[in-house]
RNA sequence: CGGGGUAUAGCGCAGCCUGGUAGCGCAACUGCUUUGGGAGCAGUGGGUCGGGAGUUCGAAUCUCUCUACCCCGACCA
């Protein structure tokens, strides 16, 4: 490809609204191009990368024996109601309505059309188990779309649905794909990890989430500084910190603490350390109102929050007039003794002793608190993040923070699907039974902006060799005056396509200056400058995108040079 | 969806308070010079000032209203 042949719309200025950088370099590169909140125009050059990222993974799952389909983005209401996600899914459904007034949605994933496909085309366990995937266009109508492709509302997400007869047959497909999705990352040229994690809307009994790690990253993953334990925080397992708890010491005493609202201010004014205190939050019920009770220097894990029986999902705190009505008192003032409502404790809380709360009246605590003797709890549970210096759940190691790009999440789905949508084979004793489901996510267009995130520095993007959009560009300072130059250049460029590399040669009437900074800009991994200086000596100058080091090469060998180091 | 903000040329912004012929930088186009680190000079094109309504002799500017976009919180590939 030339320059002048192609679409090059670079910019020098970082664009006002792109928070991160991923965002900022697709912008200025002209990879993409914003329509509307969360739409985003995937150039030729942005597509180019888009390809190589989808190529990858489909060879992979081909690999891996998935079986590529297509399904319509289009999906009528009926499927969903047969679920009952459509609650679930709440208002990131986008709803449409065709000319008779049918009610559809856009696609935000598939696992609806799949099962329906599967329960008309699969009868026989011998037809198990399968696994179909698809690489395609999603809705979601995110409340806040943001940093670019990374979080839109249209999006290219690659989807596999297995089905199985048997519970085992599930994890073993389950186990292929995790090493499929290892693969595709290692592929790309990415670190990341494989983490624990929630399995939220989609549901399902286990999951997993592969995390491109970076800086910018929305979730915090822990992981064991010396063992194999790593989940998400909002999954990550968080232990006592008290082994056992320790007998009474001190009297129960009302204290007057006026005006001291927040743990820190409670602290400052008893002299105390946080972690004499718990918090007590107030969230709403599926009957009545429940107490979440988290040491002071701890904070509640809100999704563990969300998943148990008693409480209502969405979490949702209660209000200032609620908590007068249960308590009698304020926000700031709310503890464990006399408090008539459901009371669940997390795990260190259950073992603390000789604590401070508040005293449900407002300007008093209780100190000295106890379980049994002064107040009592009715469940134990895991309820608060987990935390640097933690203990690892797993007894290895201590727990570490790091932030991860979500760029794919794996689930067993179990037949919650295939039950609802009556999905069944019939088995060797030729009775019917619901199959197993596994689900299996990518997203394609996300893990674009997530290499970058990974992959750049302050002049530019730096492509990994396998999805950069070109290979390698040639520079030719004074193309358009120098004869000797434009040979050297046009030769070496048809030398390289003739070898099947993609090369990009610059032969706009720019300066060298201008048109370094570019390819800079661009992230092209190998880059030879050809000028009449270097050709005096029969040489020609590679640099490469990692190190920007230069080195002369004669101009003889340099094609070989180049299709060794793009083989390396 | 709640809170905050912005909307003027492709991009980044000024002008608005105090109403009077729409401006700057970058980008684009033409010419000349320059050619190994985002060049210089001269010139050119491009805007119904987000939409609608109102006040006024006169509105980018004042008032009302709608819309879009951005940022902060709850969701996810």
């Amino acid at each position: 490809m030339k320059t002048t042949a192609f679409h090059l719309v670079t910019r020098k200025e970082t664009p006002q609204d792109a928070e991160i950088i991923s965002h900022q370099l697709m912008i200025r590169t002209g990879m993409i191009r914003k329509l509307g909140a969360g739409l985003y125009t995937w150039a030729p050059l942005g597509l180019r990368v888009l390809q190589k990222v989808e190529q990858i993974i489909r060879d992979e799952m081909n690999a891996s024996g998935a079986l590529e389909m297509l399904m319509p983005a289009v999906q009528p209401k009926e499927l969903w109601q047969e679920t009952g996600r459509i609650e679930d899914f709440g208002g990131q459904l986008l709803a449409i309505k065709d000319r008779a007034e049918r009610d559809y949605f856009f696609g935000p994933t598939h696992e609806e059309v799949i099962t329906d496909f599967v329960r008309n085309e699969i009868n026989s366990y011998k037809q198990l188990p399968i696994n179909f995937y698809q690489i395609q266009t999603k809705f979601r109508d995110e409340i806040r779309p943001r940093f670019g492709v990374m979080r839109s509302r249209e999006f290219i997400m690659k989807d596999a649905y297995s089905f199985h007869l048997t519970q085992e047959s599930l994890e073993q497909t389950y186990q292929t794909m995790q090493q499929a999705y290892t693969n595709i990352i290692n592929r790309i040229g990415l670190d990341f990890r494989c983490v624990l994690a929630d399995s939220g809307a989609i549901g399902g009994s286990g999951s997993q989430e592969f995390h491109v790690i970076a800086d910018s990253g929305e979730d915090a993953i822990m992981y064991s500084d010396s063992g194999d334990y790593a989940a998400n925080l909002e999954k990550c397992e968080a232990v006592s910190l008290l082994h056992e708890r320790q007998a009474p010491t001190a009297a129960l005493n009302k204290v007057s603490t006026p005006g001291q609202k927040t743990i820190e201010d409670l602290c400052k004014f008893l002299a105390i350390d946080s972690s004499q205190t718990i918090k007590t939050l107030l969230v709403a019920g599926t009957e009545k109102p429940v107490a979440l009770v988290v040491r002071g220097d701890h904070s509640l894990n809100e999704v563990k929050a969300a998943n148990l029986a008693a409480v209502a999902s969405p979490l949702r705190m209660i209000d200032d007039e609620e908590i007068k009505a249960l308590t009698g008192c304020d926000a700031g003032s709310i503890g464990v003794k006399g408090l008539d409502t459901t009371i669940i404790v997390d795990r260190t809380v259950a073992n603390m002793s000789d604590f401070v709360c508040g005293g449900n009246e407002n300007d008093f605590h209780y100190t000295g608190v106890n379980w049994e003797r002064d107040a009592n709890f009715d469940a134990i549970e895991d309820l608060r993040d987990a935390m640097v210096g933690d203990p690892s759940p797993d007894g290895v190691g201590t727990l570490q923070v790091a932030r991860g790009i979500e760029v794919g999440h794996i689930f067993q789905l179990g037949n919650k699907y295939s039950k609802a949508m009556n999905a069944v084979v019939l088995n060797e004793q030729g009775k019917s039974k619901a199959m197993e489901m596994g689900c299996y996510g990518m997203g394609v267009s996300r893990m674009v902006a997530a290499a970058i995130e990974q992959h750049h520095d302050d002049k530019g993007i730096i492509w990994p060799a396998n999805i950069a959009p070109f290979s390698v560009a040639i520079l030719p300072m004074n193309y358009q005056k120098s004869e000797r130059v434009k040979q050297a250049a046009d030769e070496l460029y048809a030398k390289l396509q003739a070898r099947g590399i993609e090369v990009i040669l610059d032969d706009r009437k720019v300066r060298p200056g201008f048109m370094m900074s570019d390819f800079e800009l661009l992230g092209i991994p190998h880059q030879v400058i050809i000028g009449d200086r270097s050709l005096d000596e029969n040489q020609v100058e590679y640099r490469n995108r990692t190190d920007m080091e230069s080195m002369k090469i004669n101009r003889d060998t340099i094609e070989t040079v180049l299709a060794e180091k793009i083989k390396a």
